[in-house]
DNA sequence: CCCAGGTACCTTGCACCGCATGGAACCCGG
DNA sequence: CCGGGTTCCATGCGGTGCAAGGTACCTGGG
């Protein structure tokens, strides 16, 4: 490790977001984990693994936010491909409004009395 | 509670961000325990108690983050007051720069898909 | 004088979830 | 037949938010 770049550690962030992070990329088409795992790990700041998406996958199965239905795929083992719930999504929608209201506590937080360096504007 | 009310708990969601958001309201200040507690409280979607952030400030201590110096109280106990070490400005800013990159990733998978006009602007 | 209630500190234990690890089954090319 | 890609899964550890419970100090009322 080199100094001076004190890398923290962000799993802990990523608590609770994950799981709403997959029923976001659910809305309105069928997919499977593989692919999930491969799509999340394309967006910056979302490291996810197989470790990590099919305990979850099976809670959400589990709590009945999707339903799943094995396919056939041509060059592999079947896949078993994940679908949103009108359940699914009303836990999707009701997230992301307590999402805004945290994310904009902890901007607010982090912004406030920060006033020296400036280098990015929203 | 109203029917149709669907709390989440969105308790995960502050995982490993209350720690930081104490180190940012310690910006600039002291502050004693009992007062941060009030302070996030009153903050919206921060909900934060006793139990919460003392075993945190401890963990803070103990990595250096803070130091701190008790303080006579005219009505009561005697406070601890909590103070920023450099290192703990430089964890602070640290995290900024992660939450940043993390946040937009959450915003851009919520949002997607969730318009119906099949025209965007970005 | 004592005791209830506010202030202020702390510890202990549970629950939750991200992730590392490891394994099974299927297919293909060499 | 063997190695490597794809696809699924289970198990166990570790970090951390929070409820519950405990101690000590001060003040005011009965």
């Amino acid at each position: 490790m080199e100094p001076g770049k004190t890398r923290i550690d962000l799993s802990q962030l990523r608590r609770g977001t994950i799981e709403y992070c997959v029923l976001a990329v659910l809305r309105g088409t069928e997919r499977y984990g593989f692919e999930l795992v491969r799509m999340l790990s394309e967006v910056d700041g979302m490291v996810i693994t197989e470790g990590t998406i099919y305990p979850l996958l099976s809670r959400l199965r589990q709590e009945k936010l999707v339903t799943t239905s094995w396919r056939e795929s041509e060059s592999g083992p079947p896949r078993r491909y994940y679908r949103l719930t009108k359940a699914g999504e009303r836990a999707l929608s009701d997230f992301a409004e307590g999402w805004a209201v945290f994310r904009n506590a902890v901007d607010q937080l982090l912004e406030e009395g920060e006033e020296k360096d400036d280098h990015d504007e929203r």
